[in-house]
DNA sequence: AAGGCTAATTGAATAGCACTCGATATTATC
DNA sequence: GATAATATCGAGTGCTATTCAATTAGCCTT
């Protein structure tokens, strides 16, 4: 396949930048118009290149589109990752915060291609392959979730997809309902409540609760404790403000 | 429009009957082949008209389907509140654990519509109709979440829009992670875990916790309730700064 | 019941689209 | 520079939803 002619390096660079030429066109027609709107003649057009070319690149236009939204959902695993390296909380909660306030953020901000990727459900043998997006964009969050259980804190008989489940699928539904309720306004800040709720949920639902497990007789110090780390984090918000 | 000529009741009625079977046909045509997949002539052939006759009662194909899923989600609807009625349980988790259980299997069994009910997110003119048949159908669980807070079986403080999102959401995607475990099987078995689960976080994260109130007898609860408080509030100070 | 009027029905014709394919241009190799 | 390989093109193909002029069926008046 790969062996007739090696084409030289500023031909192989010139197919690289026709095909990126492409994918950024179809980018912008297939969210302004959707799947079904967009035409390839219009995404020829645009790309400055002949309709029929665009099929020796890709298939067809749902393979198009796949890619497209392969780009998009890699794109968003390393943002969510960058995200969670930034995080400056160290501890489960405080980090599943940051996920769940760029994730609510970004399917708002997105909502379009998120559509899109749901649009595909229908074409059966293509829906294989766009789990597989997702199936990466969401080990952010299993990984989240698993050291907070190793850490001993979260509940260690929790199970993790129905957890995964809970998030993503409540922060996709609230999403709709922000964006129903402010469909001019861009603001962020009705966000903050569904997050905290999200988070609180969290901590009551699946968080352990040492003093329930620890009934030899220390209740009391488990409470001690976690005024400790309350003190702690009170104490580094302060500084912060200063 | 409706005075020029009224036709006798068996007119009507044959216009009706008509109704209805091009309405049956599209439904059967629709879940088996998808929107796309599903071809006009084949459902006027099985309505046994022709094909033009479809467009005197439907506009658009995506009218036709439309139409269909406003069917559908109405006898949803309708099951929902069946099922509350039959409820022995009058609290307000046991409620909540059989439209749990309700919707979930409802949303395995019925995947092929609720595929097509997000499939016409794109057409946009059309999303506005789509949403009614939901709110429709979800204004149950709004009746039993409210009643649940007059009773004081749940927090008074709980946004209802957020607890919906949090049933739903889950909901939808822990039906799509059962349905990926077992393409064939068609056993019930495995919703139950997700419904215990989705009861036991309404009760950890909703319900009312009477011995906070009652901080005479046990204080120790009362204070590990008021410190989860206090960690909460730190939180969002905390991601507030940053 | 015959004629006239309205509304319903039909399927061949239309139009719009994704995709194909033979012809053409560009590049690589000798 | 010749030739082979590869890339590009856009007019043509095939398939559909939708339209519409012609036809039929139903109802009302006399």
């Amino acid at each position: 396949m790969a062996s007739k002619a090696i084409p030289s390096e500023t031909q192989r660079a010139k197919l690289e930048r026709k095909e990126r030429a492409i994918l950024e066109a179809a980018r912008t027609i297939f969210v302004n118009h959707g799947f079904d709107g967009a035409r390839m003649q219009e995404i020829a057009r645009r790309a400055g290149i002949g309709e029929g070319t665009i099929y020796s690149y890709y298939d067809s236009k749902a393979e198009l589109m796949l890619a497209v939204l392969q780009q998009f959902w890699d794109g968003l695993t390393l943002e969510a990752e960058d995200v969670m390296a930034a995080e400056q909380a160290t501890d489960f909660f405080g980090r599943l915060r940051a996920l769940a306030h760029y994730h609510l953020n970004t399917v708002i901000v997105n909502a379009d291609f998120i559509n899109l990727t749901f649009a595909l459900r229908r074409n059966n043998s293509e829906v294989s392959v766009s789990r597989d997006h997702l199936r990466h964009y969401v080990a952010v969050f299993d990984r989240l979730f698993l050291r907070g259980q190793d850490r001993g804190e979260l509940r260690a008989d929790a199970v993790l997809w129905q957890a995964r489940d809970i998030f993503y699928g409540s922060l996709e539904y609230s999403a709709r309902s922000i964006e129903m309720t402010m469909e001019a306004d861009r603001s962020t800040r009705d966000q903050q409540p569904v997050v905290d709720d999200m988070v609180a949920l969290f901590r009551a639902h699946y968080g352990a609760h040492p003093e329930s497990e620890a009934a030899d007789g220390t209740p009391l110090a488990a409470l001690s404790r976690q005024i400790e780390q309350l003190t702690e984090k009170v104490d580094t918000l302060a500084s912060r403000l200063s």
